[in-house]
DNA sequence: AGCATGCCTG
DNA sequence: CAGGCATGCT
């Protein structure tokens, strides 16, 4: 029904090799290279020979076609003056190639540009080929270079029709960049690097791919099949390259094909990815976006590993591969797991961890030898006064053998939880299921190295396992789990992955490497979704645990706020400072950690009711001087060790709020993982879900009544006050229009706004004007289009969220 | 059928 | 902001 137009490829131009004609004139080679942007192997071109006079008039009609639509941020590319002398002048010629260029270059920005019937018309008459040789004869100006290395596939892939299901953005996503002129370099960088072909079209004209060399030079007969049978299907393919926004979306029968690159391969051809990550996908890809600053790259070099695993597993899942999808999500496991162990074999506990390498340096190097980490309560009141990197080895050990910590304290508290207070019952059933997803309570030191994960069960080790011991554990879990259960109390949200965990037992139990497939298409779609829940979970841990130590390391030395965070840094508003303090505190501090506390206090001469305030958020527990170390290890184990309520609070309503600057369309799997200390139910998760619906209605609602005022104000005036309605179709700070979502969403004004938002916005509002500009506005799903697009632009909700707490007292 | 989403309403 | 309802997807 709706005809959402979806882009398949990805557009470059080139304007090269002027040539005199022989009827006196000179005229530009100029080439379409479209590469798919599924198979990016998949490149098509067509190329046109062009004179002067037709890419002017090209200009005139983009030119014109732009400003009609609505005028955009940048001006139309210029195009200079037809001149009657000099006009054989090298330079004139150059000046002519660069302008023609650059407005094609322009309009891949802009799809009423790339999918006018005007350019169609522009390259009609030009052939279609396929020119990509996986080894040209020479690379040499003639082809752009690889922007990523191309994977060798069968040539029945190269069909143009490659549909995919949802997802795909109707627009490209260089749009976003370009139209609001913001990141110019980056959606340039492709471009640029085609159009280096055309840089200086004297030195390697030779080398150009002429039709007749394009023969020439393609070895296998599949992968050029236009040219043979040119009449009909290089009609119908050409056609469908520029035809592409306006096609019926037929799905491809050809899903069982699923594309080789994920889209973290992809990727590479994005240039607003970074900024593009979607997380409304229900994917955990969300759960390695860290902090740029944060972390060196060689320490995280294995979580992007893992991430680009886990991304094209996810892929390969939604293709229905979930034996592929499997494969995937062990692999990732595995990278992350031997990264975590990388520094194993040179200490026998704890499970080491390449951060701890960084952790190292601010503090000075300090190594540990094989000793215990010293669980003593006692120790732990006097951090301070230790090295700091022991202190954060410690804090490292305790992160990743915090089932150590876990055991201990269940030990020495069954009886003696009161000072937990109200989060008894709460704490209990954490501990149990820490316990359960650790499961490590009958393993000594030495085994539990290499079972700090072993809840994943996709461990290199695993298989060294013996199935009976598997078999027992799994029963313990049971065994606990019931208890658990016994409380009369649900385990949902975070446990849900255990449960999870729980309820593919049976597929636990078969061989990892053998089993899968026995299982059955369903029982392998079962378990794939399970180990993503999980995974994404164990991950979300990972890095919770890495950023706050590495955000306590970092805040010794002020003034360098975690990336992740992005709160007013108390300028304005002069009431909100006390809670800004607190709820900083806890994105940067994490609860209690004593040293950073203390430091920081001396700096900030902050009063003593921050502090009450801090205390208080320390799960309603001063912390007796008794049991220091269990603050310190809640500390770390926050996300699982936290009071969990029932019912949603203002407190969540106004984070939730807050969420939505970065993401518009949460999935709700993803909305758990922000909310660790909500349990959440179906009522609980659809309240929510039904939140951000809310947002997003109240937020679509302004951006129609903005642009709809904007439209108005267009028809009414003209000409001159053409500057006012550009005016209107941007998105500042200082604008009507933000000031009204801030105070929505922001009322009390805590938050620093996220740049991406207002970007996020100004398209919606322009995307909103031009649909009433153009009359689609009669068709009573016209915003439908629209909010697809906006889905798009979700990006991942900082880290920092999910601690538990509100942003505001 | 169950769920997500959107629209309308109070 | 939440309830009720319709719709579309799976």
């Amino acid at each position: 029904m709706s005809r959402q137009p979806k882009e398949e490829h990805y557009r470059f131009f080139a304007v090269t090799d002027p040539r005199a004609h022989e009827k006196g004139h000179t005229e530009y080679k100029v080439t379409a290279r479209f590469v798919s942007k599924r198979h990016p192997e998949d490149v098509k071109e067509v190329v046109v020979w062009r004179r002067f006079s037709e890419l002017k008039k090209l200009h005139g009609e983009l030119a014109f076609t732009h400003r009609n639509l609505f005028r955009r941020q940048e001006e139309f590319p210029p195009f200079p003056r037809a001149q009657v002398f000099g006009r054989f002048e090298e330079a004139v010629i150059e000046e002519r190639r660069k302008a023609a260029e650059a407005m094609l270059l322009f309009s891949t920005t802009i799809p009423a540009l790339y999918n006018s019937p005007q350019l169609k018309d522009f390259f009609r008459g030009g052939e279609v080929t396929r020119p990509l040789d996986p080894t040209p004869l020479s690379t040499a100006g003639a082809l752009p270079p690889p922007l990523i290395p191309l994977p060798k596939r069968r040539a029945s892939d190269c069909e143009p029709a490659e549909e995919e299901e949802g997802r795909e953005a109707p627009t490209l996503p260089q749009d976003l960049g370009t139209n609001l002129g913001l990141e110019v370099g980056e959606p340039e960088v492709a471009a640029e690097a085609y159009s280096e072909m055309g840089g200086s079209p004297r030195e390697e004209e030779r080398e150009e791919l002429s039709d007749t060399e394009l023969d020439d030079r393609v070895p296998s007969p599949n992968l050029s099949p236009a040219r043979d049978h040119k009449s009909l299907d290089s009609q119908e393919e050409f056609d469908s390259l520029f035809d592409s926004a306006a096609e019926d979306q037929v799905p491809s029968p050809k899903e069982e094909d699923p594309p080789p690159l994920s889209d973290n391969d992809l990727a590479v051809f994005d240039p607003c990815y970074k900024q593009d990550r979607s997380s409304s996908t229900s994917d955990h890809s969300e759960l390695f976006w860290l902090p740029p600053t944060s972390l060196n790259d060689g320490d995280v070099d294995y979580l992007n590993q893992a991430a680009t695993e886990l991304t094209a597993a996810m892929e390969r899942e939604k293709e229905g591969e979930f034996s592929s999808a499997i494969h995937g999500y062990r692999t990732a496991v595995d990278i992350l797991i031997t990264g975590v162990q990388v520094r194993h074999s040179h200490e026998a506990r704890p499970p080491g961890f390449p951060l701890i390498h960084h952790l190292h340096q601010p503090g000075g190097a300090t190594r540990r030898t094989g000793a215990q980490p010293n669980t003593n309560p006692s120790t732990h009141r006097h951090l301070e006064d230790r090295d700091v990197g022991e202190v954060l080895q410690e804090k490292v050990w305790r992160a990743f053998g915090e089932k150590h910590m876990a055991e201990e304290e269940k030990k020495r508290g069954d009886g003696n939880r009161g000072h937990v207070g109200e989060g008894d019952v709460a704490m209990m059933e954490e501990e149990d299921i820490t316990e359960a997803m650790y499961d490590e309570e009958d393993i000594d030191d030495g085994e539990m190295e290499k079972e700090a994960f072993s809840l994943l069960s996709v461990s290199p080790f695993d298989n060294f396992h013996t199935h009976k011991r598997r078999e027992e554990r799994q029963k313990d879990r049971e065994r606990r789990m019931e208890r658990g259960r016994g409380g009369g109390l649900p385990l949902e949200g975070i446990l849900e992955g255990a449960g999870l965990w729980l309820d593919c037992g049976g597929l636990v139990r078969g061989d990892w490497d053998g089993g899968i497939e026995d299982e059955g298409e369903e029982g392998g779609q079962k378990f794939a979704q399970a180990l993503k829940l999980e995974l994404g979970s164990a991950v979300a841990r990972v890095i919770d645990r890495v950023l706050r130590l590495y955000t306590e390391t970092t805040d010794l030395t002020p003034s360098s706020p975690p990336a992740a965070i992005s709160f007013l840094p108390s300028d304005e508003g002069n009431d909100g400072g006390r809670e800004r303090g607190v709820w900083m505190g806890l994105l940067t501090r994490g609860r209690g950690e004593e040293k950073t506390r203390r430091k920081e206090e001396k700096m900030a001469g902050q009063d003593g009711e921050r502090e009450k305030q801090l205390q208080k958020m320390r799960n309603g527990s001063s912390g007796p001087p008794g049991q220091p170390h269990r603050t310190e290890a809640s500390d770390l184990t926050m996300p699982l060790a936290v009071q969990r309520q029932e019912g949603l609070s203002p407190c969540h309503l106004k984070k939730a709020k807050l969420m939505f600057f970065h993401a518009r369309y949460p999935s709700s799997n993803t909305l758990k993982t922000y909310f660790p200390d909500v349990k959440f139910n179906r009522c609980v998760t659809s309240q929510m879900i039904k939140w951000f619906s809310n947002f997003r209605e109240f937020f679509y609602i302004q951006m129609e009544r903005f642009a709809r005022q904007a439209v108005r104000e267009a028809l009414t005036r003209d000409g001159a006050a053409r500057l006012g309605r550009e005016s209107q179709l941007r998105v500042g700070r200082d604008t009507e229009l933000y000031r009204i979502l801030n105070m929505h969403y922001n009322k009390s004004n805590i938050y620093q706004v996220p740049e991406r938002f207002i970007e996020v916005s100004e398209v919606a509002l322009r995307e909103f004007y031009s649909a009433i500009w153009t009359g689609r506005d009669s068709d009573p799903c016209w915003k439908k289009g629209i909010y697809k697009i906006i889905c798009k632009l979700d990006s991942p909700v900082p880290d920092a969220f999910r601690l538990p707490g509100c942003p505001v007292g």
